[in-house]
DNA sequence: AACTATTTATAAGA
DNA sequence: TTCTTATAAATAGTT
């Protein structure tokens, strides 16, 4: 992709082999990079010029990259003793990563692979919820208001127990 | 690069998103393995898909790219002391770069960025060095025709003495 | 899995 | 080194 096009070998002159290897760098760390963000995966790169200089880009931390290779590389050898611990974060990973399709869904933010079906379960469990929600709400009020007068009624202590219902805390939920 | 221009941010829809991790991560490995061979460099990739699928390139092995990197990143707290077995390591490693790249001139593979001088230079040095093995191999030629004519004098072994030249112990150096 | 219209990367030159 | 530009390569949206 330039003036010309290039063999894939070798540059031998020590200059232009510099230049090339300063572009195709970025352009390669730019690439891993949107990669990651676009497709949500993570991404590590290890890059060591020919004079031993190092250039490094990793989505997350290097460090957890190269954990999580070692663990999924060791893994060959235990498929057949079940549930080794690498396995258990293979799945843990990918219980993870449903749970966050998921999560995102419920809050409304990835809804362009649905079809009506779909938005109307998902409707349907955010009502359900909602109901749920201020169903517990109330509950919880009213048990603080009843809490309250009672506190209140034993202050008081005139032996007169008052119809009314005192000023209630919490506007706060 | 297409029919339009995205915005690098995560692609919600899923189905779409697989695509676009298939088609972008062999364009990246594959600009990972040309950044290798044109720029003589050592390049590890490693990708999870947000599936939790592993792909990698080592352009070595992965094993020992990753050994590099902890080694240079543990550096920076030897900085101050000197010789630790990673500066050395790194202190080698620029030295075995600088043969390589040595002797590929000497090979005359790699003569793209000399001037006259240093071709000239290059040309002496071969020349020095033609004239030594030449002067090696005849001293060796002389000692195995000096040792075959002894062995021929002990084996005819009839008391009377040759005018030849005698056997020579050290045609070894 | 293919196909292209476009965008992007980059080789060579300044 | 940095910029420019012609061309090669990658890829987004489509079929």
């Amino acid at each position: 992709m330039g003036r010309g096009k290039i063999e894939i070998k070798r540059i031998d002159n020590a200059t232009s082999r510099q230049v090339t290897f300063s572009k195709r760098r970025s352009g390669l760390f730019k690439k891993a990079r949107e990669l990651s963000i676009l497709c949500d995966a993570e991404v590590g790169l290890l890059v060591f010029s020919s004079t031993g200089r190092l250039y490094d880009f990793a989505s997350s931390s290097m460090k957890s990259i190269i954990e999580r290779y070692n663990e999924t590389k060791e893994d060959p050898h235990q498929t057949m003793n079940a549930s080794s611990e690498a396995k258990e974060a293979a799945s843990l990973r990918q219980q993870l990563h449903n749970l966050q399709e998921y999560h995102r869904q419920l809050l409304g933010q990835q809804l362009s692979g649905l079809d009506v079906e779909d938005l109307q379960n998902l409707e349907s469990k955010l009502e359900m919820s909602l109901k749920n929600i201020r169903l517990r709400k109330d509950n919880v009020m009213m048990d603080q208001i009843q809490e309250l007068s009672r506190k209140v009624y034993k202050t008081k202590s005139n032996g007169h127990p008052t119809a009314d219902f005192s000023p209630s805390e919490d506007g706060k939920r």
